[in-house]
DNA sequence: CGACTTTGACCGGCGC
DNA sequence: GCGCCGGTCAAAGTCG
């Protein structure tokens, strides 16, 4: 995610919150519920778009793998990243997440978390990143769908 | 006692 | 062919 320099995508991709909904991380579940919802991913309405042809990885080898093309990566799932105002990234949306990996960006001075559902059989996987130039700014992005009905 | 967090190292892919 | 990059896993430690 480099902000500030425009490429392929740029913050077109996210849903930009910056009217956040209050204090109450209780409000995440509506959102994530909503991410959810067939009808959103469906038309394509919000920022669930394409990354995987970001760097290119499948691009290059259209020249003579459209037959069988080794789909790597291919398989991307829905992506829906939001940027909010918030002092803590950790903001529990209902979910429970477990951490397993930080990573440092190089646009970013600051550390990237990754984290995933603890529920078994739960393919969503997030990503917390803080804005390079807003430390303020959080950056949210969710990666698949629940496979469990709700958190609770 | 169980579950989760933390950091470092490892892996695979892409670019040059 | 090598280097870089992002992403993931694993072991130990900590917290409740």
């Amino acid at each position: 995610m480099d902000f500030g320099e425009p490429t392929d995508f740029e913050l077109s991709e996210f849903l930009k919150i910056d009217e956040w909904f209050g204090d109450d991380p209780a409000s995440f579940a509506p959102i994530i519920a909503a991410m959810e919802d067939p009808f959103y991913h469906s038309d394509g309405g919000l920022g669930v778009g394409d990354l995987s042809g970001t760097s290119g990885p499948n691009e290059g080898s259209s020249t003579s793998n459209e037959g069988g093309r080794p789909v790597k990566k291919k398989d991307v799932k829905e992506r829906f990243a939001f940027k909010t105002r918030s002092d803590i990234e950790i903001l529990d949306d209902g979910f429970k997440w477990r951490k397993y990996g930080k990573k440092m960006v190089k646009n970013s001075p600051n550390p990237r978390n990754y984290y995933r559902c603890s529920v078994e059989g739960c393919p969503v996987k997030k990503r917390v990143e803080r804005d390079r130039e807003d430390p303020s700014y959080v950056i949210t992005t969710y990666e698949g769908i629940h496979n469990h009905q709700g958190p609770y």
